[in-house]
DNA sequence: TCCATGACCGACT
DNA sequence: AAGTCGGCCATGG
């Protein structure tokens, strides 16, 4: 519970004030959370056990693809739960991140 | 305590 | 245009 939890609860959350029908990517968490470094953001989320609170499908990366190792059922499942909130893919299979990109 | 790894991003060659 | 490298923070062995 000292530093560790600290930069957990940052991106915790900022994760979890990302409106629905929106998306963010690794590298605005990060900047949004003070850190230097993603992996700082990838290893909070991945190492997160309640998904529940925190919308790691609405997470992407910067070029709008879907995060790879996507341990609920592969990029197919976060796809399916992106586009229930109103998410649509381009034919790439990505996400115009100039239309959904979460930013304040 | 040191070494290696991580669901990434940006700049450079 | 595509591949390579560094970044700099935390965790686990």
């Amino acid at each position: 519970m000292d530093k560790k939890t600290n930069t957990f609860i940052q991106v915790q959350k900022i994760v979890a004030q990302i409106p629905k029908g929106k998306v963010a990517t690794y590298g605005s968490i990060a900047q949004r959370a003070g850190i230097k470094d993603v992996r700082i953001v990838v290893w909070s989320i991945h190492k997160n056990k309640d998904p529940l609170n925190l919308p790691c499908h609405r997470i992407i990366k910067a070029d709008g693809s879907l995060a790879s190792g996507y341990g609920m059922g592969g990029p197919e499942e976060q796809r399916a739960r992106l586009e229930a909130e109103g998410i649509v893919f381009d034919l790439k299979g990505k996400v115009d991140l100039k239309k959904y990109l979460w930013s304040e």
